[in-house]
DNA sequence: CAGAAAAGCTTGTAGCTACAACTATTGCTT
DNA sequence: AAGCAATAGTTGTAGCTACAAGCTTTTCTG
């Protein structure tokens, strides 16, 4: 485990969006860290690189150029290089590059990362149906997540 | 800026509880990105800081038990021991010892942490104000936080 | 009441991430 | 076409966090 349990002290600064703030900081929290323990008590690779795993293997020719990846999983370029290059080492991707464009390298998915991510996909998607499933209903799931789409729009632009 | 702008690839693994986890993901990165900016462009210390600063500002006494704010904070309690190690040598914190059992020691907060905290507090109230209130009506903010509310508890308990 | 178990916190270490600086390629401007 | 700016990615470095092991104090148990 993560050392963590039920937070007790509920309390937030005091705005009106404090709150709510707080609640997706620690929900968010919780989960990441239900997933972590899952993953590695399975004996899984961590998180993030599922979530590399998982977002190529959505894309098309399971591959994306590094910018857009990073863009993906908001996360900086710098620490995208060395999470893929990891990812690499392990056998799972491989390092394209562009015809057209020569600065531009794509993170290409390779058999052994699928195989992977067909196995950690389970893992993380029973946790997730009991984070979610256990107190939502369908149509407060898909509240919930346009409303986050939202403000994460407005987080970005504004 | 943190090298992050709009995420386009919105894809996310298939389960019908993925696209929500995966809005919460990014949304939370997102305003986290906002936040953290916010602050260290008005040279400002990191998030947590403010974090810890605003938990024991509503805790009693302004002080707390490390283990119940390592709970609040969803953090590690080895991780909170060097956090506030960090806010004692900026003198924003002192450590205090119980005398009924000299196991525990209270983090709690000193004079300069509580004035520090109130110049950070509208810097970040303003950041979450545009991101949430923009695009959020005061209703869809409080369901919000009652369904992050039971996804967290959900997810501690299971 | 002695010994074992549990609780509370700290320390050592490894790994990950952001930030800033750098290289290389492409696009724009005049 | 030359020069400057913008774009794409990588690398070096510092700082933060989790994990595991450790120490001390308290509580439980026979």
């Amino acid at each position: 485990m993560r050392e963590m349990e039920q937070a007790t002290a509920t309390k937030s600064p005091r705005s009106s969006h404090g709150e709510a703030w707080g609640a997706l900081t620690r929900t968010h929290a919780a989960i990441t860290g239900r997933l972590q323990e899952a993953l590695t008590s399975a004996e899984f690779p961590p998180l993030p690189w599922y979530e590399v795993l998982a977002t190529l293997s959505e894309a098309p020719e399971e591959r994306l150029k590094m910018g857009d990846l990073a863009e993906a999983l908001v996360i900086t370029r710098g620490g995208l290089t060395k999470l893929v290059d990891r990812l690499i080492k392990a056998g799972l991707l491989e390092r394209t590059f562009c015809e057209t464009d020569r600065r531009v390298s794509y993170a290409t998915l390779m058999p052994a990362g699928h195989d992977l991510l067909d196995e950690m996909q389970p893992v993380v998607v029973a946790e997730l149906d009991v984070a979610f499933a256990a107190k939502l209903t369908a149509a407060e799931a898909k509240t919930l997540r346009e409303a986050l789409d939202r403000i994460r729009d407005s987080a970005c632009g504004g």
